[in-house]
RNA sequence: UGGGAGAUCGUCUAACGGUAGGACAGCAGACUCUGACUCUGCUUAUCGGGGUUCGAAUCCCUGUCUCCCAGCCA
């Protein structure tokens, strides 16, 4: 569990506006169906990490369940041995508990039910349902047929029921070698709807099972699993995304020629999120490829990456709970998300003044070798949280962005001649500047008016701007990571991520400066940098290092109007 | 050219035959020791065409567009 500077608290329903599945829910728990019990379950196979798409499925199965006084369970849909490792299980259950989330002893896996399966999967052959075919997985697929034409059956479709668990025993027995024969359930070729055309229910793999290790040759295929596995655990509502509308006809074709109960699946729609991208296969790209430093990169959607660029569960749960929950394929812009972490941290963040982009102001009128202490407020959204003092001396740093030489219209902060006031310190008016061969300011001079201690002028005069500053010999050295969209925005969709990946996703400024306060500071403490955004604290942070991760920029006025002015 | 699903402000979503509302984004302003926060105001939408009805986003017909499906992946 990450040590986070804030507490973080469990998910309580969160009155997020209704949406289609609460709805039908409310009319089951008042029709009596399932003696009204609400039971959902959150079920991710352990084949990558969990990201915000994800968030969106867990807190509406355990929003829901929790909201009607039910269960959700965690299940990992782990029937596909050759690509599932334990480190994912760890890191699934890590991340929807980090969400805020409680599946109490209600930890659950496919592979738990693996015999159960394979006497149902007998049960069948037994009724005359399913047959082992020897057909390739070529050949199988050239006997699928089209869209516009049925499949052909397969030779093997009529054996007899003795025959089929001979065959059935002896496949699970390792008789016959990988991808020799399969398990197909025996229902019609002809059907319009692929799912029916005799879907294969086993197959026979030698791969070693993260859980069961080499105690089954043969697996059970997902959507001959998913839905008894529903059934076993009595699941009411079997909430799902869309893409599986079309195998519902199947999971209920098991589970009523099983004979067992029938959960009721409801299909809604995945999250999608502008200039990201939320397929396991394209982030696990991005990882292999070395575009990002891992699963957890800043830059990931991943709960572990947004975790680590300093996102909340509150923000990422009232995220879920803001965008709705349909049937329509949308797109949801990235500001939304950015929006509620804003939120959340502007509520609970302390503030700390930070120049990423240092240059030294001399203040000519300062006593040298004076410092003086001065009282800053921690954050004026919550006083209980307190004052801290920060030293104030001769030469300070400000941000490049604060000075201007030429100050363009409307640009209120330093230029020669204009007066700004630095946070909780002094009036200081700019005297001259001192510029390098190339013609950039490497240093500025102001005069202070001492007067102004703490920030405000006896005379009542007023300055357009103030702007943050650190104290050049007290301030700590630190590496500030400035972080982009992911994903160039108007790329084109490719299968190769790589060409729509965002090289400037990632700026990092290791000179950037920092009050004394922050000295020792933990990773995963989130702060507000006064005037320039939100920022975590990251995990490569040691005594000696601090490396702070912007998470949002704080919404920038001047920005707007300095683009537009472009 | 088969089957399944879906179309409401720029984006997401609500309205369940009776004033098309909210959030985000945007714009304008107020406030301000963060050009932040907060507050105020504003702009913008029912896919097209026919019907039914006193009245239609909602019901009917028709057309158009988008998404998903032919893994021994999930």
């Amino acid at each position: 569990m990450p040590n986070d500077g804030l507490n973080e608290t469990a998910a309580t329903p969160e009155n997020g506006p209704s949406n289609f599945i609460r709805e039908i829910i409310i009319q089951d728990i008042q029709n009596g169906k399932n003696g009204g019990r609400v039971h959902t379950r959150f079920p991710p196979e352990p084949n990558g990490y969990l990201h915000i798409g994800h968030a969106k499925s867990i807190c509406l199965n355990f929003g829901l369940a929790n909201e009607f006084g039910g269960k959700c369970n965690l299940r990992f849909d782990d029937t596909n041995p050759s690509k599932e490792e334990t480190e994912y299980v760890e890191n699934i259950i890590n991340d929807v508990r980090w969400l805020g989330f409680d599946w109490e002893d209600r930890l659950f896996y496919a592979s738990d039910y693996f015999e159960q399966l394979y006497q149902w999967a007998i049960q069948l052959i037994k009724q005359g349902q399913a047959y082992v075919c020897d057909l390739t997985a070529e050949q199988v697929r050239e006997t699928r047929g089209t869209t516009t034409e049925p499949g052909k059956e397969s030779p093997y479709r009529n054996r007899s029921v003795e025959e089929n668990l001979d065959l059935f025993q002896r496949m699970r027995a390792g008789e016959f070698p990988d991808g020799a024969r399969t398990l197909r359930s025996k229902i019609d070729m002809a059907s319009p709807n692929f799912n029916m055309r005799d879907p294969v229910m086993y197959r026979i793999l030698r791969a070693e099972h993260h859980r069961t290790g080499n105690d089954w040759l043969i697996y059970p295929m997902y959507d001959f699993t998913h839905g008894e596995c529903d059934s076993i655990e009595g699941i009411t509502h079997s909430i799902c995304t869309l893409e599986f509308e079309d195998h519902r006809p199947l999971y209920d074709w098991y589970v009523e020629n099983l004979g067992i109960h029938r959960p009721q699946q409801i299909e809604f729609d995945r999250l999608s999120l502008a200039n990201t991208v939320l397929s396991k296969r394209k982030l696990l790209q991005l990882v292999q490829k070395g575009y990002v430093s891992g699963w957890d990169d800043p830059r990931m959607p991943t709960l572990s990456g947004i975790r680590r660029r300093g996102y909340t569960p509150e923000a990422i749960r009232a995220f879920c709970g803001s965008i709705g929950v349909s049937k329509t394929n949308g797109v949801i812009e990235f500001a939304l998300l950015e929006h509620h972490i804003r939120e959340d941290l502007n509520r609970r963040a302390a503030r700390v003044m930070a120049v990423i982009d240092p240059v030294k102001v001399v203040i000519d009128n300062y006593p040298g070798g004076q410092v003086e202490e001065l009282e800053a407020v921690n954050n004026p959204e919550n006083e209980s949280m307190g004052t801290r003092m920060v030293p104030f001396s001769k030469e300070i740093y400000i941000d490049r962005d604060d000075f201007r030489e030429d100050p363009p219209k409307q640009y209120y902060r330093l230029s020669p001649g204009r007066e700004v006031r630095l946070r909780y310190a002094y009036f200081v008016t700019c005297t001259s500047v001192v510029k390098d061969e190339n013609g950039e300011v490497i240093e500025i001079h102001c005069t202070y008016d001492p007067a102004s201690r703490g920030g405000n002028s006896p005379d009542g005069r007023k300055v357009k701007s103030t702007i943050h500053w650190v104290s050049a010999q007290h301030a700590l050295t630190f590496e500030a990571r400035l972080y982009d969209s992911l994903l160039l925005a108007d790329a084109p969709q490719s299968d190769d991520i790589g060409s729509q990946f965002n090289p400037n996703s990632l700026i990092v400024k290791s000179n950037a400066k920092i009050e004394p306060s922050v000295k020792g500071v933990k990773p995963n403490t989130h702060f507000q940098f006064e005037r320039v955004g939100y920022f975590n604290v990251d995990l490569d942070t040691t005594d000696e290092r601090i490396v702070c991760n912007r998470t949002v920029q704080l919404r920038d006025t001047w920005a707007k109007i300095d683009k537009k002015a472009r």
